[in-house]
DNA sequence: AACTTTGTTCAAAAAAACTTGAACAAAATG
DNA sequence: CATTTTGTTCAAGTTTTTTTGAACAAAGTT
């Protein structure tokens, strides 16, 4: 076995820039390439593809597609799915843009906010106790913008997600039930 | 001239823990360092600050601040201020959230967004050159998945901006691409 | 004009992030 | 129980990004 696909295109030109599309769109969000072509490429399949799969077909390490798995499951944005008479895991992306933007910004930005909270908290101390009358103004209140700021987040994801959740926003039917969710 | 300040603390403990916010932040959406602890500085800074200042205070080089500010000004994050009898440029924060959040995702998203578009109308096009039948069909299901994303994202920017300014435009129906924000 | 101030540019150095692959662990198979 | 399959871990290597600082340009001063 293992005889070196020499010619064998493994990836179609559709499937290299629809990949490409979620290489640009992962270093956007500051993921790295190798988490962007493990998605893409599910995104890309009509079936659930196997850990070797993966590896094979990208042509990347058995490390970074262990690792890539590892935290695109952590986002929620791939499922395990069992696949009868194999061993291995198989992975299929998830396909709402609603759980994909949750898992995101529960893992990258609501931890931000919490430790945010107590870490403005510290900065009011260190006003109160170090600096004098007229800098302390100025300095509680620039602490007020940082903490409305921080509000406003907060304020702001539910709403975006209430979005990405309601029917008022297709402009055209779902092609099929896996289309939108 | 330029004696070093051997002992002098030039940031104070509440600075430093302000300006680790914003480096932080920084962090967060893709931004180097520097660029947190100039805003970071300028944050904190009850006037308007010298490009020497911020060399001098924050400790790092003249080139770092110089690209610092370079982008800093791109995003809308900064604004020179005109000090009187000062040769020197001075620069303040911008201090709105919505306009911060509006220059960054103008700079940021939005060519993301547009490139997109001519992007999978690339990938439509191959697909229907390459796929046979079969593939074919779920090859349209995925994209129009894609194009539905990418809808939705255009659709959110308005409404994110509403939110945070309390404005209340809404995007028009555009239904192609020439109108962006 | 020569000199000073102010800030930019860019090649090289440093730091950070990502990828690899070999060693390892866990579980199924024979 | 030895072997194979499947996947993880992590130290080392590679690539990318960021920072530095010296050279340079532009404009104000004397």
């Amino acid at each position: 076995m293992a005889v070196t696909h020499s010619d064998t295109p493994i990836l179609s030109a559709w499937e290299t820039s629809m990949i490409d599309v979620f290489v640009r769109a992962a270093g956007l969000i500051g993921l790295p390439r190798s988490i962007g072509e493990i998605y893409g490429l599910l995104f890309c399949s009509p079936k659930a593809l196997s850990f070797d799969e993966l590896v094979e077909r990208l042509q990347i390490s058995k490390g970074s597609v262990s690792q890539g798995l590892k935290v695109l499951r952590q986002l929620g944005a791939v499922k395990l799915h069992y696949v009868p008479g194999s061993r291995r895991d198989h992975y299929q992306p998830e396909l709402s843009m609603k759980r994909l933007v949750r898992g995101f910004i529960k893992d990258q930005f609501e931890p931000h906010l919490l430790s945010g909270a107590q870490r403005l908290d510290s900065i009011d101390a260190l006003i109160e106790e170090e600096c004098d009358e007229a800098t302390r103004a100025h300095a509680l209140n620039r602490l007020g913008t940082l903490r409305s700021w921080r509000q406003r987040t907060r304020k702001l994801i539910p709403i975006v997600m209430a979005v990405l959740g309601g029917a008022k926003f297709f402009d055209k039917e779902p092609t099929d039930e896996e289309t939108i969710i």
